[in-house]
DNA sequence: CGTCTCCATACCTCCACGGTATCGACGTGC
DNA sequence: GCACGTCGATACCGTGGAGGTATGGAGACG
């Protein structure tokens, strides 16, 4: 039936003729980062909800069309990443990333126009909420503005959120956040406050220093869960958000140095010190580039614009 | 014969069940881009090198996929983007930028042990030369230097040629390219100086004003091309390169401000007159972010490093 | 040396992609 | 006003690849 005749009846023709051009596809990308986070072929399959050799095939022909580059070493036992392979690990989670982020935006620009939320912001809970609140009333005051939806969510998980489409704009701070791949703008400085139980000995200074603060102070400095959700070892004991924090410091198990503006919103059970070496906190706003929707910039420039 | 049995023979029962979760394969926002920028199916459907029913289809797949967004307002006379779908359009070449960045980077990290190129930096073709040359030299005098190709392009496309992998590293200056999604190092920062042909009345003093450059001036400012390679309308020369230029300026077609540093490779058939108020123009590093290979970080060591 | 684990291969089924043919809708020219 | 051209959508078909199960081969372990 293909012998000849007028037309070629079909065919892709090149979808799999060379290694060439234009390939990629996010299915494969998305099995080779469960491979490659699993190290194991098996529960990969597993997590993705396929079966095994499926699996293993879509690794092989994606090692093909790249070129015949090994991405995985394979013993018979187990699978370790290649150089190229954890190239291709970071490359593919924020590829993946940018195709959420696609799907996501697109969704919210047409629900949007029918009631969805304008903007989604994303912050730290408990912190730089007196800020918050304002830019908030500030922009709502505004002519054109939307309707903002505020996610609170943990440490270290805003880029993430900025970076595959499910937050628009978000308030970090320097020196603990990651800011790389985001445009921003500093809005507010400020120093920083040791945190301490009302009744503590080192609650009466006027100060403290960094150095008086690591050797006076008894109490463990608690440990924040890291971009993953893990704790990572160490001493201290693991606080989720502020208010774990705060009663952990009130039941004497800790202390904390935060930015000034924690006292805002302070119990009264707990105390703060000022400590004038700690380093800076400048609290900022971030987006993702290329993103300036028309309420985007309304927010940002109501946010710059004091 | 799907009736029983021990076992569902196959199925992959939820590639198309329903809209929903983790979808957007990438082939999907290739056709989607082509078809928004010809806003025609058949001269998309030929780009694509398919037919044009099947882009059709695909494109309707797409939108049901979305939740049953609509993309594009046909008419059975032609296509327009809706709102959703220039938001499609813009994520989507920034995704699809990042899937082929991941595709490149793989294989230079394969071909990189086999003697490829280890870094590629863009630079403007006779912009910050000697700034540039300096770098290389005290990059190649590092301990563990790897090769570094050098690619000059014309204005404005060495940010798309970071974000889509074909470069790791480059020099950009301000406030004239767009940094946005980048991260950077500042380098040098320099005045402006106005280039003229020799024998030009302004030739000969000691300095001029961003006024007196506008008002004495009889001669245009050439235009640069944009992103796309096209030159905007307007009066002036246009000139793809500064060899085009400092001809066109030799030949009294034109006169030009530029940065300082220009001078040292100057024809001596041009003069320079120093413009104290234009704008300075910072020369900086810049690379994609999350890609800091050891590489790249000695690389930007280095150049920040004096 | 059997057994278990883990990845690869062999072979099957079926859907989705791509192809051609054609229709319906809308301008356009005589 | 009606034939015609254009453009997108629909109908129908064939094949390749994605997924499935069954099984093989290689190394770790008792």
């Amino acid at each position: 039936m293909e012998t000849d005749g007028p037309a070629r009846p079909n065919g892709p023709a090149e979808t799999d003729g060379l290694a060439a051009a234009g390939g990629l596809e996010t299915r494969e990308l998305r099995y080779f980062v469960a491979v490659a986070e699993e190290l194991h072929f098996g529960r990969a399959a597993l997590r993705l909800g396929i079966a095994q050799p499926p699996l293993s095939r879509a690794i092989a022909r994606l090692e093909r069309r790249l070129g015949g580059v090994r991405l995985l070493a394979r013993t018979s036992r187990s699978a370790a990443l290649t150089e190229a392979g954890a190239v291709l690990l970071r490359e593919a989670r924020s590829a993946l990333d940018a195709v959420d982020a696609a799907e996501r935006r697109t969704r919210r620009a047409a629900s949007t126009s029918t009631g969805g939320p304008g903007l989604v912001l994303v912050a730290k809970a408990g912190a730089s909420s007196e800020l918050l609140a304002k830019l908030l009333d500030a922009y709502a005051a505004e002519p054109g503005a939307v309707p903002v939806d505020v996610v609170l969510c943990g440490i270290a998980q805003q880029s993430r959120l900025l970076r595959d489409g499910r937050a628009d704009v978000a308030l970090l701070h320097l020196p603990f956040d990651d800011t790389t791949g985001l445009d921003t703008e500093d809005l507010y400085t400020e120093g920083q406050v040791l945190v301490l139980p009302a009744g503590h000995p080192l609650a009466t200074r006027p100060r403290v220093s960094m150095a008086e603060a690591a050797s006076l102070l008894d109490l463990p400095l608690p440990r924040w869960p890291d971009a993953d959700g893990r704790y990572a070892d160490g001493p201290g004991p693991p606080a989720h958000d502020t208010t774990q924090l705060y009663q952990l410091i009130a039941l004497g198990r800790g202390a904390a140095i935060l930015p000034e503006s924690c006292r805002t919103n302070l119990r009264p059970d707990l105390a703060t010190v000022p400590v004038p070496d700690a380093p800076a906190v400048t609290t900022l706003i971030a987006w993702p580039p290329h993103s300036r929707s028309r309420p985007l910039a309304a927010l940002i420039h109501t946010a710059t614009r004091r």
